[in-house]
DNA sequence: CTGATTTCTTACCATAGATCAATTTATGAA
DNA sequence: TTCATAAATTGATCTATGGTAAGAAATCAG
């Protein structure tokens, strides 16, 4: 529980009674590798706070393809941001990639926070803003890079998630096939 | 001016108090068909909020290819997302595609109202929140479809935006090249 | 430790989409 | 309207990446 009070305290003085209420909130959890927190089709609205060990969000395609929406690791937060926030069932799916720690809210329940205290938003809007920034350069990204510029870039942002992602989940967060993933890292390490 | 104060009326009750503190700071404009707004690699940090026609924010590569990160018509919000909430210089231009009347906010004076005004920053959350969603699809969409799919679903989505974009700027939205736009159209138009 | 399973690599071929170049069509300014 | 310019189309290639299949390497469960 502390990690994430933490965290939120970095960036926002947090009153006892707003940490009290937060509290309340939260869900600790210690989970395994390979452990789903969401299943696609869930009408759950969470977000997962990561303490320690990496999760990632993913779709798989009727024709058995899998493509990575996002990973996360110590201090990030995750969901299945297509549908956080509407009333949709979720698209994604949520598994973790290693034992990890994590901290569960419920959407509604936050909500209820922002209201109860507006100026605890302040927080939560840093992290949106934070969030668009990345997925907007994720866009960039997709849109103007080759696949061996965008294994590049993932090396040296993520710093490899000390080695605890697969590669062939690391190809379907670029776009790319495991075996075309293979070929750029085989390519990379000539030369 | 009445545009954007009732556009956000209508998710948020605004007190005249309010109301009077975002006239001061919105900058009404009527500009032209392929003016430029916002200059790449400029330190400006402002957000735009268009009341009639099109913008949009793009990147051109040293070597002249041009990438549309972002459409906007009536009622949408525009901005060089990936820089906005920084201190870094504007990676994007912003330009319009139509005669267009805009609003043009500083994001600092916004985060002023944020402070002085808690509650307001409920409706800019929800805002933020639409992005996030938005942007996420549009990652999903990146990594799972084929350019035809991509073009299906982009004229649905923005029922062509009344033909003022040009399908060249439609196909570095869609990360493709003009002449394979052409060859999706016209396989479509042949079935 | 050992066999089973998953992940990664490699080779070969296929293909969607890119590139280049030429032409047609549309747009816009005088 | 008319011409100049920009945009769109088309055909002929080319290329980056995909697909398939098989084997090698790594990981995991018992």
């Amino acid at each position: 529980m502390k990690e994430l009070i933490e965290y939120i305290g970095k960036s926002f003085t947090l009153s006892n009674e707003i940490t009290n209420d937060l509290k309340a909130i939260i869900i600790e959890r210690n989970i395994q590798k390979g452990e789903i927190i969401l299943q696609e089709n869930s009408n759950r609205k969470i977000q997962i706070f990561v303490a320690s060990g990496c999760l990632r969000t993913f779709y798989k395609t009727k024709n058995g393809k899998d493509h990575t929406l996002q990973f996360a690791t110590k201090n990030w937060w995750i969901s299945d941001y297509m549908t956080l926030f509407n009333k949709e069932k979720s698209l994604l799916s949520i598994e973790s990639l290693s034992h990890s720690k994590i901290f569960i809210i419920e959407q509604s329940q936050l909500e209820k926070l922002y209201s109860k205290y507006p100026e605890f938003g302040i927080i939560n809007r840093k992290n949106l803003q934070n969030r668009i920034a990345s997925l907007q350069k994720r866009i960039f990204g997709l849109l103007t890079m080759t696949a061996k510029e965008k294994y590049q870039k993932f090396i040296t942002d993520y710093d490899i998630f000390e080695k605890v992602i697969p590669n062939y989940q690391i190809a379907s967060f670029l776009g790319i096939t495991p075996e075309s993933l293979s070929r750029v890292r085989k390519e990379i390490a000539n030369s």
